[in-house]
DNA sequence: GTGAAAGCGCTAACAC
DNA sequence: GTGTTAGCGCTTTCAC
């Protein structure tokens, strides 16, 4: 059954034309060459006999294009990036591209090798979503030629010339902690990771930003790291919280992986409290319908944020015959986030 | 800055050598076929001052491989099948592999086609979950020459010629429902979609075969099918369970979604049963370690799945120079399930 | 209307 | 030890 698998030369010998007839009636180029309606009719005779699909290999090759896109996220398993995943894969399936994807592991390494890699494989661009904004290689990158546009994890302001697609992380953590001050809460502390990463650190600011802005004075212990390596467990946090004499009375997660272990442990060792408690998150998860107490969350636009960063990166892509003066000069955009319960 | 890329040939022409010399260092074949020391670190110099990096395209077209495996899911943001994915990604990287993936949404034309799009990408391999694997597109997929394992999706025993890699779905629900009964229950109903599919009806015999070896008479409706078209919503469902005068006193859900929407209309509709009520399900969601009743489950050992599903279709590559006689009979595999709570 | 031929960038058998 | 060369399968200019 195997068999060689069947090449355009093939159709073109049986036939007994050349390979320029069959290339042409394959690619919708009969009309502009004038190839005889006879001549189409037979090459598609035969094409549709031997289900002949051209090798996208060489094609590739030749016309130095892979129509694949590289989708790098810190880890594909997180359902955020799932998500992201297959938006991703529905806009582009529709401009006839695939996605290729790769997890950095939050690892500037792994990210690294990943990005060479694609470069490798000739994807014709890349969507990515740093482990590391800050790192010099994003820089690199700009000046590299291929087009990157950066999501989700995007650089302060100015500087990187790369295209940047996100949200405003520390307007979004204002609005949920304000939602929460609203709400009555008085003592509210935050749980985040990954402090000294700009998302973080900018949801941290909207959430200090709020606590100000009502004049709350906060406790020295009310801003929390989670990091298993200094025994900061997520267990730990939350007793060293809900176990003081003064407990908080509302816990804000900077993002939705914290608030679910957030929650199992509330929901294991402090059962009790959760009648008195609110929780506020960046991002929404399913669970969230199901579960008490209720969480505040900000809501990303991620259809709207997946949009414009293909779209943008389309642009960035050669042979968009636009107005291409300019190599599609660096986008930036702030999507707003919603707040919902 | 952009410019062309530069290329072999370019490498080998600065210093006057032939390609041929240039690509043996690249490959490591510089000792098998004797290029001097000195040869050597010239062209590893001048690669490194130029970063240079084969292309990739190229070589795949020469070599009929491109260290590429295609995954094609249902959907690749359900949580299970982007755990899936990162898993294949993980495993897939250690041997040098990149992973292209698909999302069928359970439709055959959208899965035929993925199908095709990367056999025309030349993809090395595919690993499969289909969305009908009695779907006569599989076992064409058979005698296609393209290496395919099926997994989690996966055909009846014998007749499709594809290796495949899954679960006892027999076994697992009769675990979980003995354990149902071990822990008291004795009015266990069944509620599932999907009949007439392979997995469904296994589930299906094993809760029979569990209650059948308790000796316990089922009553005629205690096994049902959601069936929206036909007026059978969940919410119907529960109802005619939970509002008998006998009502049972367990359900089992033949799969995690049936189980997330069973859960939903319990709590809305039927909160003060459940003390009373257990609760079993195949496969494992986030959720049921929030809420209540807790949920008998099912787990897949989904690492071990990965891992024979990726090893079973390397083992069908060409190249793996082994006792290739045959290319690398048809593997099925069926691993246990671990029952849990 | 159709074909010949020149590559895209790489590998590897076969010279020398 | 190293170079020559023939492709892999496709697109496309230019000729007839």
């Amino acid at each position: 059954m195997k068999g060689k698998r069947i090449s355009l030369a093939d159709i073109a010998n049986e036939l007994g034309v050349s390979k320029t007839t069959v290339s042409f009636v394959l690619n919708g180029h009969a009309e502009t060459k004038k190839i005889s309606k006879k001549t189409q009719e037979r090459v598609e005779a035969l094409v549709a006999k031997y289900n002949y699909r051209p090798n996208a290999v060489a094609r590739n090759l030749r016309l130095g294009s892979t129509k694949v896109i590289g989708l790098i996220v810190p880890d594909i398993s997180n359902p955020y990036y799932a998500k992201i995943a297959r938006m991703l894969e529905d806009q582009a399936s529709d401009k006839g591209y695939h996605v290729i994807f790769g997890s950095s592991s939050e690892s500037i390494e792994r990210e690294r090798s990943i990005l060479a890699k694609f470069r490798q494989q000739s994807v014709d661009g890349i969507l990515l979503a740093s482990a590391d904004v800050n790192s010099p290689h994003i820089e690199e990158l700009a000046g590299s030629g291929l087009p990157v546009v950066l999501f989700d994890r995007i650089a302060s302001s100015s500087e990187v010339k790369l295209s940047s697609i996100g949200v405003d992380n520390k307007s979004a953590m204002r609005q949920v902690t304000k939602r929460l001050l609203a709400n009555g809460s008085k003592r509210i502390a935050m749980v985040c990771n990954h402090i000294g990463q700009l998302a973080t650190d900018s949801r941290v600011e909207g959430y200090q930003e709020a606590m100000n802005d009502a004049n709350i004075q906060m406790e020295s212990n009310w801003l929390q790291e989670v990091n298993e390596s200094a025994g900061k467990s997520m267990d730990t946090i939350m007793a060293e919280l809900l176990n003081a004499k003064q407990p908080v009375d509302a816990v804000v997660f900077s993002n939705s992986l914290l608030a679910q272990d957030g929650l199992k442990s509330i929901h294991q060792n402090h059962a009790e409290q959760i009648a008195n408690l609110q929780l506020g998150c960046f991002d929404k998860l399913d669970l969230f319908d199901y579960v008490t107490p209720k969480v505040v969350y900000a809501e990303q636009p991620n259809e709207a944020i997946v949009r414009s960063a293909f779209e943008t990166l389309l642009a960035q892509l050669p042979g968009q015959a636009k107005q291409q003066k300019e190599p599609a000069a660096c986008t930036k955009v702030l999507h707003e986030v919603k707040v919902a319960v």
